[in-house]
RNA sequence: GGGCGCAUAGCUCAGUUGGUUAGAGCACCUCCCUUACAAGGAGGGGGUCGUUGGUUCAAGUCCGACUGCGCCCACCA
């Protein structure tokens, strides 16, 4: 035991014994319910992390912890999410690269010294993934060492990253089964494209936005000349006009159903058609219908059975060549090859030109789909794609994921209703393939006919004992690489999977699906999925569906649901705004420990504000931790607890047995807040009131005459011995009820005086304290200890002020407390005079009578 | 438009199945160098529990309505 405690370097010296140790290493039990496992969530590497992981990782971590100290094998993987567009994403703007396909692979490449994000040098689709590969593990070391330094309990021998072979290879199984059971189908259909990226994107990742726009009142003529007019924000869109359509009962509009219009420009006929999800009071009350403008458009499309007359090409523009609808060539060829944003300006000027434009542009703010991590709205371009059936269009495979999510347990429960809500809410299969470099490859070809085109229909399978398989570089099942790419030959699926896609499947990656046997049906189920509530639509809802088809099961018990950390105004952290706190200074500042206890603060589910002032509170306990445990182990050698005989000790360890029940109730509710208050509120007390209250009894023979002597070896200190028996158990049980929270000073002071780590030490049980009294005895003397330092407080004078004479007025059960406790009062309010007990029925009081006043 | 959550001290939050005088921490004020701890300790002030109607002997707690804030989803001609 150090002569002065501090809390300095206890991360530094505890996590590399655990790491040395193996402390936190899964050894596999013999059975499946004697382990506890948890789906950690792998973070997205290529990000950066925030307060808000701290937080949230610590809330797993503390349940892990406390399952660990039940005696549970904890099965807490860690993994790194590190393929997908945000490592893409980087990646080019670190190293000023990007992706070309068209390029050969350059084996003695290097990247750029002086990268120019503006300027992007092309390279490689394979120098590329080498690039994403390269800067992933530098960024998964910083990651690493911040969990170890946080004092996460994961087993890192068993950690996991998204883009490994092994990962590929899970995901390409599932994609495999997905398909050969009918989950998994190519379509070519109207996708949300995001021109930027130059990819498709699913209904999980959009995010509206506001965005600028401008009402455009335009006229459409009827064969007789009379003008229809409508009102549009994306007047580009006149050239893949499709139809007008109004409400079925819509009066104005009644009349022309079934009639044509011409689309002024372009000379384009087309009907007037109904359709109740046009809505009267909108705009003109009567739409045009484009191919495609949003997903009312595709809806219309769709179910009008409307001929598709996409322009606009995966990179935004519209196309070169005049589509054979366009009956003005002329027209067509100033909007030919521009940007929407061109475009729409070309068309005004067009139309104001030809009078079809009534009025001017009115501004107007409107909602727009954005891919979340783009900057450009969407387009919704036909493509073909991978689609995995998620509930979006079977209604029977919806209700068996919506009693999914009353299957699975919520923590807090009413985060259920966010899995609900979008269950109910899909409106499409889930869109998988992504036209990206660095995922995960389908494992597909397709064959090649005579003329060189592919026979979408005839995916070529990989076989699944080959898996990872990458299409581009290695033949298709029955082919040569010779046969790539030529007629009669073989192409491969130059898709990626979008990273949910992968992260869907961390279930079974983490435990081993298809390659550990033992350790999968140890672990999978799991208990525990941690994560915050942003990405329930998400990753949540994926790997239920993942799980349904593919084991007919959940793939967990339990989902505890964290909330966010905020700024101090309640507002999201984002760099935008440039509020966000990052971790690494405040753990320098405050610690592991007091930054681990401010997030424990957090409820479930709770966003919780920012504030550095709490940060201060965790720290003090830390330090008290540390104090305490000084003070109690330095009064010697170690009591029985059969020594504990003072009605006033008795009294003490009696309500620790409550405080023990109530914590452990807690924890196994997943409150992990409830369970650290509880044992801090008495650990207050027990510091402030019951060792003071014992201090002097306590050192016992130590401070009698012979200094030498220790304490706890004179056989005539029973009352001595039965105070520190009392203190060494409530510290045992105090240091084991903090230890998940605490874990770095915990341990140490475990050290002092156990062997063998605090975090495998159990979890403390009512039945260890075989000792019981009467918990009210305590309270009784606590509150005349506040009553006499009130009034020495009040006269301005040193506590150990001497008090000439107490009179304290209560029930006769709480005189008959304070007697028992007499001598302990004495020492501790320096009463040096007469005490007098007065029954009545009134709450205890006491009048004092201070020495130097009298 | 649909759903969810929140509203209690200046701030952050507790408040079990309704039951004495509504609690804690931070902040603030006063005091105390006391041999576990001054990066400490002791004491104190501060709230008509968002508004409103109801149920009840009794409402911060239960029910209805309203207001405000936040989040999710949908729509965005």
């Amino acid at each position: 035991m150090p002569e002065q405690p501090s809390l300095a370097g206890l991360e530094n010296k505890w996590s590399l014994k655990w790491q040395e140790a193996g402390t936190y290493r899964f050894q596999r039990p013999a059975e499946r319910k004697q382990v506890f496992a948890i789906d950690t969530p792998p973070p997205t590497v290529s990000g950066s992390l925030h307060v808000g992981h701290v937080f949230s990782y610590t809330h797993t971590d503390v349940i892990a912890r406390y399952q660990r100290m039940r005696g549970l094998a904890v099965f807490y993987p860690m993994g790194w999410d590190d393929n997908g567009l945000p490592t893409e994403r980087r990646v080019q703007n670190f190293y000023g690269v990007r992706c070309d396909p068209s390029i050969p692979y350059d084996p003695n490449f290097t990247p750029p010294e002086r990268p120019d994000a503006k300027r992007q040098l092309p390279i490689s689709r394979r120098n590329f993934i080498e690039l994403c590969q390269r800067l992933t593990q530098v960024d998964e070391q910083v990651f690493e060492d911040l969990w170890r330094h946080l004092g996460l309990s994961v087993d890192w021998d068993t950690l996991y990253a998204t883009i490994s072979p092994a990962a590929q290879a899970v995901a390409q199984r599932a994609f495999l089964r997905n398909l050969a059971r009918g989950e998994a189908y190519l379509s070519y259909a109207p996708t949300l494209w995001d021109v930027t990226f130059g990819t498709a994107v699913a209904q999980a990742e959009l995010e509206d936005r506001d965005y600028p726009g401008f009402y455009h009142r335009v006229a459409f003529h009827q064969p007789d000349g009379t003008p229809v007019y409508i009102e549009t924000t994306r007047p580009e869109l006149l050239v893949s006009v499709c139809a007008l359509i109004a409400h079925p009962d819509d009066t104005r509009y009644q009349g022309l159903f079934g009639s044509t219009v011409k689309a002024p420009l372009f000379d384009i006929e087309i009907p007037v058609l109904a359709h109740p999800a046009a809505e009267p009071d909108k705009g003109a009350g009567i739409a045009m219908c484009c191919t495609f403008g949003d997903l009312t458009d595709v809806t219309w499309w769709r179910e009008l059975q409307l001929p598709t007359r996409t322009v606009i090409g995966r990179d935004g523009r519209l196309q070169a060549e005049t589509p054979d609808w366009v009956g003005n060539a002329a027209a067509y060829q100033a909007v030919a090859g521009k940007t929407t944003y061109s475009a729409r300006e070309a068309v005004v000027a067009l139309l104001r030109e030809s009078g079809d434009l009534v009025g001017e542009p009115t501004p107007t703010m409107r909602k727009a789909n954005f891919y979340e991590k783009g900057d450009k709205p969407l387009e919704i371009v036909a493509t073909r794609q991978w689609y995995l059936t998620n509930g979006g269009r079977d209604l029977e495979l919806r209700a068996a994921l919506l009693e999914r999510g009353m299957e699975l347990e919520f923590t807090p429960d009413y985060m259920r209703h966010r899995y609900l809500n979008w269950v109910e809410g899909l409106n499409g299969d889930w869109l998988v393939s992504r036209q990206r470099f660095f995922g995960v490859p389908f494992p597909i070809w397709y064959p090649l006919d005579a003329a060189g085109e592919p026979d979408w229909e005839h995916p070529i399978c990989a076989s699944e004992d080959a898996l990872p398989v990458d299409p581009m570089s290695q033949p298709a099942p029955g082919y040569t690489e010779a046969e790539r790419d030529v007629p009669g030959g073989f192409t491969a699926d130059k898709d990626v999977m979008d990273t949910w896609a992968t992260s869907s499947l961390t279930p079974q990656i983490a435990c081993g699906w298809g390659v550990d046997d033992e350790l999968f049906k140890l672990t999978f189920p799991m208990d525990m999925a941690p994560q915050a509530h942003d990405i329930i639509r998400t990753w949540l809802f994926t790997r239920v569906v993942r799980s349904h088809l593919e084991h007919n099961s959940l793939p967990w018990k339990h989902a505890t649901i964290s909330g966010f950390v905020v700024d101090p105004d309640r507002k999201k952290m984002s760099k935008s705004k440039g509020n966000v706190v990052v971790p690494t200074e405040i753990l320098e500042r405050f610690g592991s420990d007091a930054v681990r206890w401010r997030a424990a603060m957090a409820r479930p589910g709770a966003d919780s504000p920012f504030d550095e002032s709490q940060m201060k509170v965790g720290r003090r306990l830390a330090v008290k931790i540390l104090n305490a445990s000084k003070f109690v182990l330095g009064l010697g050698a170690t009591e029985p607890l059969s020594a504990v005989s003072e009605p006033i000790d008795l009294s003490l360890l009696e309500s620790l047995k409550d405080v023990v029940k109530r914590a452990t109730v807690a924890f196994e509710a997943y409150d992990y807040t409830t369970a650290l208050e509880v044992s801090e509120a008495f650990f207050w007390s027990f510091c402030d009131d019951y060792l003071e209250l014992v201090k002097e009894r306590a050192y016992g023979a130590k401070s009698a005459a012979d200094p030498t002597l220790a304490a706890g070896t004179s056989p005539a200190d029973p009352a001595g011995a039965s105070a520190r028996a009392a203190l060494q158990c409530a510290l045992s049980i105090l240091q084991r009820l903090f230890a998940p929270f605490l874990p770095f000073v915990t341990e140490e002071v475990w050290s002092w005086w156990q062997t063998g780590s605090i975090h495998h030490a159990p979890w403390p049980n009512v039945t260890e304290i075989s000792t019981s009294g009467d918990a009210a005895l305590l309270d009784y003397v606590a509150s005349a200890l506040v009553t006499i330092r009130g009034v020495k407080s009040e006269a301005k004078v040193s506590l150990k002020t001497p008090v000439a004479h107490v009179v304290f007025t209560g029930s006769p059960a709480a005189l008959a407390g304070l007697r028992l406790a007499e001598p302990d009062l004495k020492a501790v309010g320096t009463i040096t005079g007469p005490i007098e007990y007065v029954t009545s029925n009134t709450p205890l009081t006491a009048t004092v009578e201070l020495s130097d006043l009298g």
